[in-house]
DNA sequence: GGTTTAGTATACCAAATGGTTTAACAACGA
DNA sequence: TCGTTGTTAAACCATTTGGTATACTAAACC
């Protein structure tokens, strides 16, 4: 189980939640890129991106390696499997639950009743 | 393709991105709750609870149902399989690319030369 | 040596986030 | 009708976020 406290999915949920982060994961994919390629693509000031960069480093999505007076930046997989596996441990669940037909028709019976008993 | 630039991505990655609001969802994912029994098992006061709800409700992961005086949630599938499927679609990508004993050997070699060329 | 090029650091700003307290309202039960 | 329960609303506050502009450092290139 992945407890629903923990800092670390904080910052990597946190570090998704932006577009412009979103593109330089997408960018990313794709191979290493330093710093001004990750920039270039966004609408905003280079500094700007480079603290996007660096949220994205806190979550650990991120590693970067100087070479020179360039700084590369390539993804790590683990904080993605560890945000998807939260994600993915209730998904099934309460789609089963609340979105088959069954599940339907017993959500249309309680109702009537009580309600679905609490914890 | 999922797309970077997304307002419904970027509400429900926000959205998963606190711990009081994956409490949430981890209890609504048992069944429908009420506001109170949502923000009973929280450290904070009621009215901050209410504010969570309607960050998740404005993500989509969360329908409300007024019965009587009573706020009833219950849990959406379809933002989480967006966000997952949109985490997805890179995740086997790159892992594939750096994690593999290939792949790391193909990565050492083109620190030799210029480096993986660019899109 | 001088000039690009790559990146950092600092100061600053507006808006959003996450919380509080207090007050009000609406529905249900005695 | 009166008290309790479930919830909203408003005002307020501190901190974080996301951006800017400017100044600076360091490596690479001629």
């Amino acid at each position: 189980m992945v407890a629903d406290a923990s800092p670390q999915l904080d910052r990597v949920f946190h570090a998704l939640a932006h577009p412009a982060r979103r593109a330089m994961i997408r960018q990313l994919s794709y191979g290493e890129r330093n710093l001004s390629e990750l920039a270039a693509p966004l609408k905003m000031s280079f500094p700007a991106a480079t603290k996007h960069v660096r949220v994205l480093e806190r979550a650990k999505l991120v590693r970067r390696r100087v070479v020179g007076r360039e700084h590369l930046c390539r993804l790590t997989a683990a904080p993605l499997e560890q945000a998807t596996s939260w994600t993915e441990q209730f998904r099934k669940h309460w789609e089963a639950r609340f979105e088959t037909p069954d599940a339907l028709l017993e959500e249309m019976k309680s109702e009537e009743q009580p309600r679905t008993r609490r914890s």
